[in-house]
RNA sequence: GUGACCAUAGCUCAAUUGGCAGAGCACCUGGCUGUGGACCAGGUGGUUGCGGGUUCGAGCCCCACUGGUCACCCCA
């Protein structure tokens, strides 16, 4: 029982596990590319009231789960638990308006949420987060849409469910919540605790409800799209045609909402089977209010995030393979003091050439030596014996042919340079 | 934050009504004085999550804590 452990919600992120990792972070990156997404890295943490603002009083990530703290300074200081307040805060900082508009940025990081643990929910956990700022184009809601539709594609996923909704705007849905709160009211015998709670704090919750007995009256209550202003409803038909047009499969879900002020018309989730009650992979929408809830001028955007350890607990779920780890090419097996010597100044040579190789340490047997080339996956073991260096050679061994041959010593980073072309 | 279940070697798990902490895998070594994988043999590895209590005696029973899992809340 060891004395310390990783602190509650966080996980280190193994050897084995990094094929995941690169390959997802990879994929990533390309397709950010490839819809001309511009990497921005933000700080880790930010000054607390950003979050609070940004995010929103009453919202359990600002309510509740934010590592906050002061430093010695007397700053309040909190690890995000989210990226887009800090992005709204650089592209302000930065004047980005004055850049060719839409600004499109990505970020790839650690987010940090004080939860507690469920699998696929961490504290500390990695988003890949794409914002699209200064555009209020419904083509590029369905840009953004497509970035993680991509993505998500790329890395061998069929059959997700994705699903739009619109949520109005300051307009059109103050009316549509009174009729929703009317609606609730007519019912409340068959709310929970939980469900009550929510008609006072939050209604736009109540329609996402897990409560069985609820599902009913959820079913039948009033819909957002009934009850959106023209510019809303003309917005979220124009992102429905475009989709129909790209032949996305989605679902119109009513029930999907947000319940942050500044969040507009379009909303979208990707579900995941397979990763328990966590199973929201993607979320985002848009926002046009938030700019200017920081301080800003009034600016659309709109954005998503997605988790970078659901998407890898779905791939290991579906049996979706990656790239291994590349292997080294050579496994230099040195017998001897003096052969010690000629295989550390080998070693050197091969990494020098550009060939991934590594040097058998301590004194031990050749059948120990060998078998630490097998583990590692050497391609050749090279073996420097009395025999081999009394002819200023060393000995080859194809590990998986089983085949071996002597090559000059001054030859062998050329042999494995041309061998290694060849693969 | 709420509820339920769980915690024995690096990993997966045994241990009879409370009676000497074990196996497989992994790792190391040897069988083969210089040849990997398969096989055989041996070895390293534990304050049974932590702290109390009951008992002649606790891995096992009781309490508290910590951590894990699952669900809720909420979310990626």
């Amino acid at each position: 029982m060891p004395l310390y452990r990783a602190p509650r919600g966080t996980q280190d992120i193994l050897p084995e596990d990094r094929p995941y990792w690169r390959h997802v972070t990879e994929r990533a990156h390309a397709v950010a590319a490839l819809y001309g997404y511009e990497f921005i890295d933000t700080p880790i943490f930010e000054e607390t009231s950003l979050f609070v603002r940004g995010v929103g009083e009453g919202t359990d990530i600002v309510d509740k789960e934010m590592y906050s703290f002061q430093d010695k300074g007397g700053d309040d200081l909190t690890l995000r638990p989210e990226f887009t307040a800090g992005v709204m805060r650089a592209y302000l900082e930065h004047g980005m308006r004055t850049r060719p508009q839409p600004v499109k940025l990505y970020s790839f990081g650690p987010i940090f949420r004080r939860e507690k643990p469920q699998a696929g929910r961490y504290r500390q956990f990695w988003q890949f987060n794409v914002e699209a700022i200064g555009e209020m184009d419904p083509a590029l809601d369905v840009e953004v849409m497509s970035v993680a539709w991509q993505l998500y594609e790329d890395l061998g996923f069929g059959g997700l469910s994705f699903q739009i909704n619109s949520t109005g705007d300051p307009r059109c849905r103050p009316r549509y919540i009174e009729a929703l709160v009317a609606y609730y009211r007519q019912h409340l015998d068959v709310l929970g605790d939980d469900d009550r709670r929510r008609l006072e704090r939050n209604p736009l919750r109540l329609l996402d409800s897990k409560v069985p007995a609820a599902q009913p009256v959820i079913a039948a209550a009033p819909k957002i799209t009934d009850y959106l202003c023209d510019d809303c409803a003309q917005h979220f038909a124009r992102v429905r045609r475009y989709l129909d047009e790209l032949d996305r499969p989605y679902a119109v879900n009513h029930r999907l909402v947000r319940g942050l002020d500044y969040y507009t018309k379009t909303v979208f989730e990707v579900y995941a089977e397979g990763i328990g009650a966590q199973n929201a992979v993607c979320g985002g929408g848009r926002y046009d209010g938030l700019i200017e809830a920081l301080g800003g001028p009034p600016t659309p955007g709109i954005g998503f995030a997605t988790g970078i350890e659901r998407i890898i607990l779905t791939m290991k779920e579906r049996g979706i393979a990656v790239p291994g780890q590349p292997r080294p090419t050579a496994f230099v097996a040195p017998l001897g003091e003096d052969g010690k010597t000629v295989a550390l100044k080998l070693v050197t040579d091969l990494r020098a050439a550009g060939l991934p190789a590594l040097l058998a340490f301590g004194d031990r047997s050749l059948k120990a030596q060998l078998r630490a080339a097998d583990r590692a996956g050497a391609t050749y073991a090279i073996i420097l014996g009395e025999d081999e260096l009394a002819q200023g050679q060393a000995a080859l061994r194809h590990m998986a042919q089983g085949t071996q041959q002597n090559v000059l010593l001054q030859d062998v980073v050329t042999f494995l340079k041309n061998d290694s072309r060849e693969q």
